[in-house]
DNA sequence: GGCATATACTTGAAGCTTGAAGTATCTGTC
DNA sequence: GACAGATACTTCAAGCTTCAAGTATATGCC
């Protein structure tokens, strides 16, 4: 793996770094869901598809778009999907111009939901994470995150309207009734 | 929720660091894992293990420490224990003092195991994670995980040999042989 | 036009995690 | 010294994710 004989072991700062990161990783989403799905029956993957649904526009989206920017497979999205339409939450539409592709759309229900449980997801966030971090942190940590991004997945950049879970207000008004774009294929 | 009306919504910085945030806790850990998994047969969480029993006295450990402090559920840990063990690498010890705690162990051949892909591995992680990250960097990363990882679970401090999986030599001379004091029970 | 290949999913089986029991052992208390 | 309750696991069942097909449609090329 090293050209020479002994690979760079990290030192004592970056194992530091490296464990908090791990932790971090591991902790976080086990803690967030804990509270999704006592109030909501959510879990944070499923929460965080009926948000990226919430904010597309039409509240449609293809399956492999939601896919891509939720990190997942399409399988794994299939069976959410799945899971998430027996609770009424989602619709799929199939789509008129690639009869391959399918549309997940928020239902009503779906919304409801969602802006009925977003305020406390967002307190919970905003306790675990942003609590006791100033601007300055919250910009260093967020550059730093850039880089270990960039490095996971060259050329990844977020997704507009991708939400990361509902962290600001659903907006209703804008994309939802009338002959806008639809967000789906 | 909030004790006036609207719930504090995160602004626009703070939302970029949250995403980038999730997408670190979501894509990291399987990249890792793809790695560990194609060249050692393992699992991130099963690597940690026997990185953890590879940095403690008699290299050996109580299955509720391993549990504690690997973030798991002991549940879990039993589960990928009793794989661990069924490949060779770890056996379980029943510790005399106490007759209900179990000790898990690693074998020579969990350790030879592990020495052989440690290198590989800490490659992987300073090219996902340290690869264009400064010093000054490194450090503001570490201490605003720190802050994170406060709120999440308040009192939480690194485990002097948690180790994280291993990410410096593994190091034979010092616990193995002799009357050192036990890690285990 | 027809065939190979690529795309966009869906499905099924296997494996892993989780949560809720269940078992064995220990500790404190009266 | 016996009984209640706490610990330290293990096991079972259910659910979720993943991996490997399978299906249907579209695209490119001859």
């Amino acid at each position: 793996m090293e050209p020479n004989g002994e690979p760079q072991w990290l030192n004592d700062d970056e194992r530091e770094m490296w464990m908090r990161l791990v932790s971090t990783a591991i902790l976080l989403p086990g803690t967030i869901e804990a509270q999704l799905k006592r109030d909501a029956g959510l879990s944070f993957f499923e929460y965080h598809v009926l948000a990226m649904l919430s904010e597309a526009e039409g509240r449609t989206r293809l399956m492999s778009d939601l896919a891509h920017w939720s990190n997942s497979s399409l399988s794994r999205l299939s069976h959410v999907v799945t899971r998430l339409e027996k609770q009424g939450w989602v619709r799929r539409e199939s789509c008129p111009n690639d009869r391959r592709a399918t549309n997940a759309v928020l239902t009503d229900e779906g919304f409801a939901h969602l802006e009925a449980h977003a305020p406390a997801h967002v307190a919970e966030v905003r306790r675990l994470v942003f609590d006791g971090l100033g601007a300055a942190q919250v910009a260093s940590l967020s550059e730093g995150l850039a880089t270990i991004l960039e490095n996971i997945d060259p050329g990844r950049t977020s997704d507009p309207r991708a939400g990361a879970s509902v962290t600001r207000k659903t907006d209703d008004s804008a994309t939802h009734d009338s002959k806008s774009p639809e967000g789906g294929c």
